[in-house]
DNA sequence: CTGAAAGCGCTTACAG
DNA sequence: CTGAAAGCGCTTACAG
């Protein structure tokens, strides 16, 4: 292949630049720069012949080489390091951040961590080497401290979901250990004794903060405390419904069931369906999920609000990159509770 | 406040640069570069001396700045543009890119568009301004011919999704029409002769191409055609279950339904469990989800593969970028009829 | 109101 | 094996 018809190493071809804008309306680059700046002392007589060559030539500034140049460096791009782009609590959370960005005309660039420390220092990286104005992240890990160089750099930086380790900075996420709490004191008003915990990764904080809750709850409610009613470590459904097959065959099952989180309830769904138990064990679910309210019976969860932690973390960015430098600022939103009939199941007789 | 205690116009703590790692390695930039770029040809000792500068000053290349120089001007970004970053169907699109690309240390910015052209031009202006390297695009709209300009100026671009109109690219979407029309001869064979049928917004492509299969289905099997049974233009979930009591409360209601997406499957179900339906009128869904499988009845489906599309449409994309441009390339991927239980329930007595 | 010169951080195209 | 000069497309800091 010839090296002319290689489109590889054939050189795009041009892109109109503020050279070729300024040649056509027989001005200087620098006017034109006024012009797609919207500067205003431009002769409106230069102003036109500017705009009509822009459109002539179908001119597109290049963004990233004046970020390269301006004074503020911004890139108006922002980066957000999440659990996995295609669950739908790390999806909600970039939606309601791009709503947001959008009104700035800010860009996102996104990717996954899939719970995997190495690769959200890779992904901050790559943003970073595209010098992001603004960072949102979902921390796996145990330790943000590396995030400071680029605090220090400049990079704005809101942590979501889960608190940071190793850095102060600000974060948004929900009431992890109340919305537990509230979800065991649930199902003891409706009289059960016997509640089962089934828990995400002990590594994750966010797991670790719904069990406290649950053990708090149990405390204040004078529960017993059984060890053998506590599975963690679930992070897929199959995993749960497993657990859950397992946990309800055993000789000393409980009444109830508190899924901490969203893919653990769909599992124990499952499992209690398999048992045709879906209608005697109860079960309050963490997070809220589409279908909740079709199936039968319909799922009793504490819901988070995705959407607004997303909308929260992106004004708080904004602030920040506004100039605010006050303390690292902490939101605790609070969580919902959904009655709609699993968590309203009495105990059964034993 | 101060200019100087003013974060918006103080000057960004400096961020090393190729001079300062020269300076303090006692080289030249070029050096710089070289290690950098893992170009071979450099003196051990200077590799290891630039090596060391590059650490204590914790140097991040500027791969805008370097792109800006560089001969093929790659910024190893590709844009996506979606039509919702929020929906299971768009998210998994996504997140099978972002895989592909990692590969190949692509980062991606993406957009969601909700069905309004002008937010499609808006995006791709937006990503252009940016130089992306490719585009990825689920287009809405009438006329996608804005782009050759893009594609001109040495863009690589993938539809997904749906058909382009106005330009001629490469495409990767689901079998659409075919699917729609095996969803149609499921329910004939089961005795249904009274399916209605349950569409999007008719201005969507794929709601058409849907619509023309349940119409050829409905030819080769001689059902009768009664248009008093296709409600189109159901974009919501609330849309769909309105639409749907409406009809099943009619004087001649059908015996079976056709729900040609998601959303609109989750409003019929609705709709049949409000009316204590669900185990006498037939259903079958375009698109699988999260929770068919235990809803009761389970749902029986027509499913997409979205990962699939992504995967493929991301190394389609990947060949346009190594230089592939030989002539646009269409790739409809077959659907898979998931009989659950829904789609198999025989026609009600009249 | 306008523009020539310098420079952002880097790579290219050379020369040695 | 190494580096000085020029230049990518733009803005800054001036001068007029």
């Amino acid at each position: 292949m010839s090296q002319h018809s290689d489109p590889v190493t054939m050189p795009y071809r041009q892109r109109a630049t503020l050279r070729d804008v300024a040649a056509m309306a027989g001005v200087s680059i620098k006017t034109v720069s006024r012009v797609v700046n919207g500067e205003n002392g431009v002769a409106p007589a230069k102003v036109a012949a500017v705009t009509r060559a822009i459109r002539q030539l179908d001119y597109r500034p290049n963004v990233s080489a004046s970020a390269l140049r301006r004074a503020n460096r911004r890139t108006a791009v922002i980066g957000m390091v999440l659990e996995d782009l295609a669950n739908p609590f790390s999806s909600a959370l970039l939606r309601a951040v791009e709503d947001a960005a959008n009104e700035r005309q800010l860009l996102i660039v996104a990717g996954s961590v899939d719970e995997d420390q190495e690769r959200e220092r890779t992904l901050v990286r790559a943003f970073s080497e595209r010098r992001v104005d603004g960072l949102i992240i979902a921390p796996v890990g145990e330790d943000q401290g590396y995030l400071r160089a680029e605090v220090e750099a400049g990079t704005s930086l809101v942590f979501v979901d889960r608190l940071p380790q190793g850095i102060r900075a600000d974060c948004v996420l929900s009431d992890n250990e109340g919305g537990a709490r509230t979800a065991v004191h649930h199902l003891a008003d409706s009289g059960h004794r016997h509640i089962a915990y089934l828990g995400d990764l002990r590594i994750i904080p966010t797991a670790q903060q719904r069990f406290a809750g649950y053990q708090h709850a149990c405390l204040e409610r004078s529960l017993p405390w059984t060890p053998a009613n506590h599975v963690h470590d679930l992070h897929t459904v199959d995993d749960a419904t497993a657990a859950t097959e397992r946990l309800l065959r055993s000789g000393d099952p409980p009444t109830a069931l508190f899924a901490s989180q969203n893919l653990v309830t769909i599992g124990a769904i499952a499992a209690l369906q398999r048992l045709g138990l879906e209608d005697t064990v109860a079960l309050v679910g963490f997070d809220d999920f589409p279908m909740a309210d079709l199936l039968k019976p319909r799922v009793s969860v504490i819901a988070q609000d995705p959407s607004r932690i997303g909308r929260v973390a992106a004004e708080q960015l904004f602030q920040r990159l506004d100039g605010d430098d006050s303390a690292p600022r902490r939101t605790v939103l609070a969580t919902t509770t959904i009655p709609r009939g699993s968590g309203e199941i009495p105990p059964a007789r034993r």
